[in-house]
DNA sequence: TATACTGTGTATATGAATATACACACTTAC
DNA sequence: GTAAGTGTGTATATTCATATACACAGTATA
């Protein structure tokens, strides 16, 4: 079971690498794949895997870091966080925010609440389109 | 009534001006505050009461022109479209927008797709309360 | 046609974001 | 202590997005 089977980086997607690194380690850590404490790919080994510099790999491990998904100890490898934080209040009061901005726009135009929430989920649906489309 | 009652930058605001332009020249439309065919500020105008360069102001009209928001004419100046449906689609572009900012936002923190909607309900739920709090 | 508006094209400055190399420092195990 | 892992700090290259100046061109009107 090699780093590719949970990394990697895509052609398509035009982002930064180190944006899609650090997406696809959260997505780990959700799913409950990385389990907290459990030890990750070193950033020499991930950069190897990759064929992209260390450094490249030390900023997404860096700022994944600072946002508290992952500890990094000098010498002795980067981890899982004990208690990763996955979902602070900060981010659960923005996305609330979000949906109220969304509730606000469907009453400005007189959008039905069941339609508003059918909405949503072809939304949803699209997403997974093109989640399907962009990992071929 | 002078232009700065409808476009300002915001000093807090990082993205770049062109943008904030371009967003509340659609938000106007949206409104129905600007009707279709009606004559917008020259970028002339813009730049000046904005206190930056035309080049920057023609950058958001240009955008905007491309969308199919405004159209403009050597010589003459710029104008909303005239598109009846405009304000409508641009609205319904708006709510998508608030929508999708919120399936960003929970992909970000790991939260299923089933528990979104259900947040989206909670929420109207509250709406509906709060309505009923407030007309007693 | 002269004036005073309007928008346009080309060329450029600036800063921020992204990715990098390389020399350095820590940890572990032999 | 030394080898083979690990991460780190500094300095730099490169690219792209943003914003700009200035000379040019169209339109309307007196």
């Amino acid at each position: 079971m090699n780093i590719h089977t949970y990394i990697n980086l895509s052609q398509t997607d035009h982002r930064p690498m180190y944006l899609q690194i650090m997406d696809q380690i959260r997505h780990r850590v959700a799913l409950g794949d990385w389990a907290a404490g459990q030890e990750i790919p070193s950033i020499r080994a991930m950069a190897a895997a990759l064929s992209i510099s260390v450094i490249t790999v030390k900023r997404a491990y860096l700022e994944l870091e600072h946002e508290g998904v992952i500890v990094t100890r000098q010498g002795k490898g980067s981890f899982i966080a004990d208690n990763p934080d996955m979902g602070s209040a900060l981010r659960h009061k923005e996305l609330d925010q979000h949906l109220e901005a969304a509730i606000d726009a469907a009453q400005l135009i007189g959008l039905p609440e069941q339609e508003l929430q059918t909405r949503l989920r072809e939304l949803l649906r699209q997403r997974q389109e093109q989640h399907k489309e962009s990992s071929k």
